[in-house]
This record gives C-alpha cells, sequence and structure tokens, in this order.
DNA sequence: AACGGAGAGATTGTATACACTTTTCAGGTA
DNA sequence: TACCTGAAAAGTGTATACAATCTCTCCGTT
C-alpha cells in the first residue's frame, strides 16, 4: 500500500475503531480529505480496502458509512472466530516451536506483572491487550496457514469496533489471563484437542462478556 | 461497485480465471487500460478489490501481479475449505427451508439430465459447474451466516484459478453427484454430523483429483 | 395542506495531467 | 569481459478537473 493511502487508511480505520465515527454514520469524502490531509484519490482507496475489512459499507454513487453490527451478527462473529481460532490452536500444536513457546510464555509474565502492578485501570488494560494480541497473534503464526491468520485478522479486527466497557473489568481480564496460561499448558504439551478446547473457552467467554452484562 | 470499476474487475478476474494472464505474470495498468476501455482510475481500483480476494498480489510502486498458488498452499486452501464448508452445511441442517431443499434437489436432479444426455464433454463439465456452485451456494446462505458466506466465496474463488483438466473426468464428476445426492439426504434428515461428514468428504475429494493424477 | 416536479447544490465517479519511483540500457572504467 | 554509473524510459502514485448522479428545497398544481 503507497504511502499516501496508508496514511487515509490507518487515520480512518482508527477513527472507526475508536468509536469517533459512530457505526451508521456517512463518511464524506471531502471530509475525509480534510482529516487526513491527502487528495481524495487515496481516500478513496483506504475506503475500497475499509470496504474489504467489512469495516464501512459502499453503496454505488452513495459513499461510505461505518457498518453497524447488529447482536446477532455479532454472535455469528465470535462463532467463526472460536471455530477459526480453536483449529489455529489445535494446529499450532504440530508447528509450534521452542522460540514461539518462550514468546508466549513472556509475553504472558509480563502480563503478571501489568496485572499486579496495580496502576491505572486503562493502562493496565491497554498492556493487557497489546499482550494479548501478541499471545494469539504467535499461535496464528503457528498454525502455518497464512490464509487462516489473515481471515483471523480480519474477524478480530471487526470484534475491536464492538467493544464495550463491559468488557474489560478487572474480573473478566484475570478470568483471560487464566485462559492464557493454561493455553501455554496445552500447547507445551502439544495437545491439539486440548488447546482447541480451552481456546474456544476464551472466545466464547469474551463473547459473553460482551452481550451478558 | 460502480459501472467502470465492475467492468474492470470482471475482465480481469475472467482473465486470471481463465488463464489468460498467468501466474505471476505483471500485469501493468496501461496494458489493463486497453484490455478494458476504461480510464486507469477504475482499473486501479479493480486491481485493489482482486488484490483484497487474494487474486492478484500489489507491492508498493510495483503494479500488480497475479498470484502463484504453491502446491502446499492449495493443500492448506482445500483444509479450510472443508472446514469451513462442513460447518455451513451442518448449520444449514439448522435453518434450511424447505424451499432450499427443493432448490437443491432440482439442481440435482438437473445434474442427473446433464450427465445422461452424453453431450461434448466440455459442455457437461460447464452445465454441472454452473450446476454445483447452485448447489453449495443454498447450502452457504441456508447457514444463516453471512460472514460464512462471504469467506466461503473468497475461497472458492481462489480454488477456481487452480482448476486442472485432471479435475474433471468423466469418474470425477458422477462422484461429485453422488456425494450430492447424499448431502441432500442428510438435510432432509436434518442430520448435522452426517451433513458435515459428506461434505467434508466431498471437498477433500476434490482436493485428491487436483493433487494426485 | 398534500403532492409532485424542476432545478440548484452536494456528492460521488471517471479521466487525465503531473510527480515520484523503479527499471532498463548505453557508455565508461578497471 | 565484468561491473559500475547515470540518464532516459517505463510504470506507479497523487492531485485535480470535469462528468454523472443523487438529494433537498422551493414552488406550482390539485
Amino acid at each position: 500500500m503507497s504511502h499516501a493511502v496508508e496514511i487515509a487508511y490507518a487515520k480512518v480505520r482508527e477513527g472507526i475503531l475508536s468509536g469517533r465515527f459512530a457505526p451508521g454514520e456517512h463518511l464524506k469524502e471531502a471530509k475525509l480529505v480534510d482529516f487526513c490531509e491527502v487528495s481524495r484519490t487515496p481516500v478513496r482507496s483506504a475506503l475500497n480496502r475499509l470496504a474489504a475489512d467489512d469495516l464501512i459499507e459502499l453503496h454505488r454513487n452513495q459513499g461510505a458509512r461505518v457498518k453497524e453490527w447488529p447482536a446477532d451478527d455479532v454472535d455469528d462473529l465470535f462463532t467463526l472466530r472460536a471455530l477459526l481460532e480453536g483449529y489455529a490452536a489445535a494446529r499450532a500444536c504440530e508447528h509450534i516451536s521452542l522460540i514461539q513457546l518462550d514468546k508466549i510464555s513472556n509475553a504472558i509474565e509480563e502480563m503478571d506483572a501489568v496485572l499486579a502492578s496495580n496502576g491505572p485501570v486503562t493502562k493496565t488494560t491497554n498492556e493487557f491487550l497489546r499482550l494479548n494480541s501478541v499471545v494469539h497473534g504467535c499461535i496464528w503464526e503457528a498454525s502455518g496457514s497464512p490464509r487462516l491468520q489473515s481471515m483471523l485478522t480480519r474477524l478480530v479486527e471487526q470484534a475491536l469496533q464492538v467493544r464495550t466497557a463491559a468488557t474489560f473489568t478487572v474480573a473478566r481480564i484475570a478470568k483471560s489471563h487464566h485462559h492464557h496460561q493454561e493455553l501455554l499448558q496445552a500447547l507445551t504439551a502439544r495437545d491439539p484437542l486440548w488447546a482447541e478446547a480451552i481456546m474456544r473457552s476464551h472466545i466464547r467467554a469474551a463473547q459473553a462478556s460482551l452481550t451478558a452484562k
């Protein structure tokens, strides 16, 4: 992706994921040109990409709208994610290297530290999320399927958009942390059934914390 | 997608799937402008879409290349397809309507007719492929997950690119036909395990016919 | 007052000119 | 000959002008 397109893509994407652009909002090209400080050509190119990512909807001659996810669609999203992440975890058991296991182990230790530090909630949350995506990214990579990896990237990105405050209670994060630890055990034991099962639980629990509450 | 973009997308896509543009070939924009008879703007837009479909690769300042699929990547493709199509078939058991069952049933009857007619091989093959995608499309739709549907559309499109002559022997088509009939039985019985199993077999058999021989 | 159509303004779609980057190839040097 | 070097050509990236389309408002008709 070329330079100006990359700027436009990153800025608009960030705007959507952060909620600055609300679901359903009409993204007018002129407005985005001001916002991104590049011309319409790269803006339009970025919009095409965002549409491929399912973050916006394009309608002929009517421009772009930030995609809205009805509740049952979010369920669908997490169901597919559980299927595919579970599968990725199972496959990772076959292929994962010691280096990758170590990377996951380190990330989990860092999580320990972050959770123990008792810092401000937002900072803890952000750090945890960063480490969380390190762990998941490692597993996707270890699955040995670039295609699966790109599908999951896309799915998770959509999930980011529907995060709510309920997602990040302390109890919720602690539970997620325990899942990670068990995941590492399963991977180290190279037990695909175990890894798949715990990963599915991990995703379903995340889903529950969105819809319930 | 707007008019000129749609023309460019359709023409280039057709060119890739038909083999007119060989894997690895450099698709120069100027050439595509002549080929599609629209200006560079919609051509570039179409290329972005094709990249999202994984039919081409874009590299900054180096344009587009038709994607090449190494053999192990094709394996990966079919493995994921088996997983997802199997899952779609299982879910379809819950949701499929009598109308959709009828549509599948009719398609299968038409296949019967086509196979019995003993016409020219290419015509038989093409008709069979059309009906085949009717059957699969029906099941995807009945899965009740638009996201699953779009993932499968993308995967199958990639598979189209790597078809070989070996795929279309008479014996191969007959076997595939039997799978469809059994699939209809499983769906009618609303037996998700059965539907998933036969669908996975169906996909793996297709994979085998590509790699073996 | 309700409806419908004309037209101005706003917005998106397409073509093209220009800027920037990569590739190619001729000519010089060791 | 093999290997630089750099300028020309080829190709891609971006900005912008213009065309097509949609939207909204105003005004006339019923």
